[in-house]
Formats: C-alpha cells, sequence, structure tokens
DNA sequence: GTTGTATGCAAGTAGACACTTGCTTCAGTG
DNA sequence: CACTGAAGCAAGTGTCTACTTGCATACAAC
C-alpha cells in the first residue's frame, strides 16, 4: 500500500517538521507568499523560527514543500467516480463534479494565492496544474467513452465541454465569496451545471425517446 | 480645446497624479499589494517617492485608486452588444462573450491578484465584482428577454446559465496561461462555448422546426 | 517683485524582513 | 556514564519598508 509519504516513528501532529508544513500552509492560505513571514509560520507552529531554517534551509523550500503537500493530498480524489463504462450519466457526472467542486472550494483561499503567484513563483504553476490534470484527464476519458458508443455527436468537440464544465465548477468555488447573490443555491448548484451541460452535449438516454435532433 | 471630458490643462502624461496611478496598477499587477512598493512605483512613474507621499496621503489610498480607475475603464463595455430584443441569439451572445471574455483576459494580472486580496483589502472586493455586474446584468435580461417569449424553456434556471456561461469565460480567461494545452484554440474557443452554451439553453430556432417540448 | 503652489532632493525614522551565530537544554542510545 | 542530535533561546546581521522632515527650485498669478 503506498502512502506516498515516509512516515517516521515520531508523533506525527507533534513533530516539528509537520508543524511547520502545516502552518506554512495555512499561513500563505491567509496572506500569500510575502504575507507568510517566517516569524508568524513559527509562531503560528509554536515552533522557534531558527527551527524552521534548520529543518527547510529558506522560507522559499518551506513554502513549496507546503504547497506541494496540500496539493498532493486532494489530487484525483474525484477520478475515482467515474466508471470505465458509463451507467447512468447524469448521476455518474454528479458524484464527479461535486467532488471536484468541493475539494476546490475547501482550498479556495491556497488556490487563490497560488494563481496570484505564479508569475514570481512557477513552482505553483506546476503545482496547479498537476492537481487538476488526474480529474480532468478521468472526465475527458469518460465523455470519450459516450462519444465511442454514440451517446452525443460526432463532432462535439470534448476539448470545449470539459473546459465549460470544469470552468463552470472553478468560477463557482472561487467566485463564491466575491458575489454571493449572483450564484445558484449552493446545495443544487453543481446539479444544476450538470442537468445544463448533459442537455449541451446533446446526450441522448438510453431509455428517454430517441431525440437525436440531426437527421 | 473642448475636449468633453474631465481633463485638467496639464499634459494628463506628464502629469504626476497620473504617471503615479498608472505605475501603481502596473506594480500591482505584477506583484501583488505587499510586493508593489512604494519606491518601485515611484521609479515606474519617474516620480518622486515623496510626491507619492503628497499627492495620496498613503500606499493604501493609492493602490485603492488605481484598481478603481483601471475597474471603471473597462466595466459595461460588453453590456452594450446584447440588444433589448433577441434577433440572432447565438451571434449576439458570441458578441457579448468575445468582448466580456477580451476585457476580462487582458486585465487577468490585475484580476488574480485582486481575488488574492480580497480578505485583507475588502475594498478590491467590491471593485471586482461592480466590474462584472453590468454585463452579467445584462446577460441575465437578455436571457429573460428569450424565456418571456418562450423560446426557451419555462422551467430553466437563468441564474445557473448565467453562471456557467460567465464561469466558462471567466475561467477560461484566468486559466489559459496556467494550463495551456487542456483549452479549446484561442481564436475558437468562445465561439464553441456560446454553441454548446445556446444548446444547453434549448434553444428553438425561430427558423427551424417548432420543437418546443412542454406546452 | 512677491507670494503661493507644486515638485525634486537628501536624509532620516522606526519597524519588519530573511537569515545567522553561539550557546544551552534535553531526550535517546551505546 | 558519555556521546549525539534535535530543538530552544537571545542576540545579532544587513536590507527593505512606509512614511516624514527640511530645504532648494521652478513657475505662474497678482
Amino acid at each position: 500500500m503506498e502512502t506516498g509519504s515516509i512516515v517516521t516513528d515520531k508523533d506525527v501532529a507533534g513533530d516539528p517538521r509537520f508543524r511547520l508544513l502545516h502552518a506554512a500552509l495555512g499561513a500563505f492560505a491567509e496572506s500569500g507568499y510575502r504575507g507568510a513571514t517566517t516569524r508568524r509560520i513559527a509562531e503560528m507552529a509554536e515552533v522557534n523560527e531558527v527551527t524552521l531554517f534548520r529543518l527547510f534551509g529558506s522560507k522559499k523550500a518551506l513554502l513549496e514543500q507546503a504547497v506541494e503537500l496540500s496539493q498532493s493530498s486532494t489530487a484525483g480524489v474525484a477520478d475515482a467516480y467515474l466508471p470505465e463504462e458509463p451507467g447512468d450519466v447524469e448521476a455518474e457526472l454528479g458524484a464527479w463534479a461535486r467532488v471536484h467542486w468541493k475539494a476546490m472550494r475547501e482550498r479556495r483561499a491556497v488556490i487563490r494565492k497560488m494563481m496570484s503567484e505564479l508569475e514570481e513563483h512557477p513552482h505553483m504553476n506546476a503545482c496547479l496544474s498537476d492537481g487538476w490534470k488526474k480529474s480532468h484527464a478521468a472526465l475527458d476519458r469518460y465523455l470519450n467513452r459516450l462519444k465511442e458508443r454514440g451517446d452525443i455527436a460526432r463532432d462535439m468537440s470534448l476539448a470545449t465541454a470539459v473546459a465549460m464544465l470544469t470552468g463552470t465548477l472553478f468560477a463557482d468555488a472561487m467566485g463564491r465569496d466575491i458575489k454571493k447573490h449572483t450564484f445558484p443555491a449552493e446545495r443544487t448548484a453543481v446539479a444544476e451545471y450538470i442537468a445544463l451541460f448533459v442537455r449541451a452535449l446533446g446526450y441522448a438516454r438510453p431509455a428517454a425517446l430517441d431525440a437525436r435532433a440531426t437527421h
């Protein structure tokens, strides 16, 4: 069983290394790279500031490891919801979308900061795209399978469809704080997006009438 | 000479106030609030740093005025493209979307920085949502008119549709730098989004068969 | 010519910043 | 016990930060 990390025999929560990584991510999420000062990170971690430099060498190294860790913890958590062979398309897409949306929404502060830092810290650019790559690829595979089966139009551009759905979810997760009143209710929003999306695909449900538009 | 706008008799490009506002926005777009130091802004504006404080009082005041100015310059530039009475829906929505997308894409650096700063500087939150309010409202009115005319389903949630289209455009404008290869070609992307969106609406073209599902 | 206003320039403030040095404390291991 | 390694602590380093002060200069109006 792969854990992806080297677990020491120490109490993880008490390990200064772990505490610093956790605190660094919190400070970064609150105030960005420049605002996450080494003093503040050390205080939040309840660890001496000197220990920070002994363990990580520099602020830059610490923050890079912190965001990498935060990204790997949620990467590819949604892709499992899309089966190899599509069944109930709306339900399956809905489950995937809900998990993907939730993962972005929970990390929205970090994501926003990474997006604003990507010119000055290219490492965060890589982290960002890697974090979504697996989920988006799974969606692409799923839609491709639908296309192969002839359930959606043959001339449908999957890249456009994927960009539309992932973009909608991304913008909702990021923007809901900014313009509250203009978004659908949080409970039902994702399901409504999926309903619209399925219709955009021109998906012909097997059980329903054969209503393929083109002759 | 009559210019028709509120212009001082000074040469605008040489006016230190104008130069500072312009430089402040540039520095903010490059490095965010903390990275836009007063020294750097003054250097970029080729104006003495002391003049900055004499004219604006503080760095905070300068930056707030700068982002406000940048927002008001592009606010409501797209809403004019949606007529009161819909005609060629795909073309009209396409024109609106293209202009709206372009406005976001050109200011993407500033927008990304504002989004990451909105907890620490609530003023930027207000600027952000105000900048989009008019365009989004115009889209909402347009779709509402379509609904009234019965061209799209009566049970369609316009809030969801608006969120989906604006979200797609926003995510494209912001994300194209981050994950280049996963987006449709820049030339055609917006038109493809619109094509999908129109199909999602279930829009029945007047010239085509009368295919209204529910009577 | 005098006054006022706007700008430049040199210098300086107090605090924050990332990072370092030297020394102490303490737990674990032989 | 002695030794080692990890951590804390106090006190620095030089640089940067927003912002201030005092004074010199230019130019326009009266």
